[in-house]
DNA sequence: GGAATTTAATTGACATATAAACTATTCACA
DNA sequence: TGTGAATAGTTTATATGTCAATTAAATTCC
């Protein structure tokens, strides 16, 4: 049950053990983070999109015709305001995203996913749902389950009132 | 056994559901680590230094008078080369390492951690290590132990040759 | 109705990341 | 031994992410 040395250890090269399995389960996430953050970087490359840009369009696709403002977009992404920002202005440099200033509430830009975002998704969708079969690798359905549950607790267990 | 709408679907905010559990647990996974990476960052904001950062002293104090080639430091970390003679630099200007050219291998340079360094480290060493009993949450040690051998499963399945 | 507050979004500054191209050094091996 | 390949590190360019400050519009509340 108890593999010698400790595989994630041996990965960091580190010499002393981890102060606590808290402190291992922590530095596990954070390098798995890393691991699917690039598998999925790697199956869009071929596309010269990246993964947050296509978490946008994908939101912005969900949204429809009715467009989002722009910090509802922030708010489905880990990111904060300054940075969505930015994403957009690439975004809709390359023709995938169109913005209108809302008219009910003159503060707000309504993002909408443009007719080339669109066609560009539909390409992607059909590898990048492929992808999704390949991320967690050996694992069954029983231990996804598992993995979700578990991660659920750790962020609940740090959320904001929510 | 189903968990009627998705906790984790439901903080995304999306509409459809996941493709499936696999894509579930990867999201779970990515968002997890983001919870973690900003726990830890809020841990170290009263030292003003960053987790990376702060891995790196870590990492330099593991070599001790050795010293530890730039590109070594890097392998321990996720990060790629550029970065790491960036964040060097960074840590060198606030006096915390320093650098000489191995003589052994000329292309090499050697990092150490200074004086300075050392005691930044054994200030934070306490809280962060107090901070690892927070991070999991209400996870009992098996909950831990069963996450860090089913994401091991999954970088495993990534991995290169190692 | 109008001053104070809140909210949506942007700007600027800085830290991580990654890819590509480059310099300097070392190594492999014919 | 000397040339071509590999290695260590940096530079440049671009993208993501966060904080603090700012602008403009909407809301609160006297």
């Amino acid at each position: 049950m108890k593999q010698p040395p400790g595989r994630l250890q041996r990965e960091l090269r580190q010499r002393r053990p981890f102060v606590s399995v808290s402190d291992e389960a922590a530095v596990a996430i954070l390098r798995t983070a890393d691991v699917v953050r690039r598998f999925y970087g790697e199956v869009l490359a071929p596309f010269e999109i990246t993964l947050p840009q296509y978490n946008v369009l994908r939101i912005l696709r969900g949204a429809g015709d009715a467009g989002l403002p722009t910090l509802d977009v922030a708010a489905r992404l880990i990111e904060s305001a300054p940075g969505i920002t930015l994403m957009m202005d690439r975004l809709f440099k390359r023709g995938w995203v169109r913005r209108r200033r809302a008219r009910a509430d003159r503060r707000q830009i309504l993002c909408y996913l443009t007719a080339e975002g669109a066609t560009l998704l539909e390409q992607i969708d059909t590898p990048f749902d492929a992808a999704h079969a390949r991320v967690m690798g050996g694992m069954t359905a029983r231990d996804c389950r598992t993995v979700i549950r578990l991660l659920e607790r750790v962020r609940q267990a740090h959320s904001s009132p929510d």
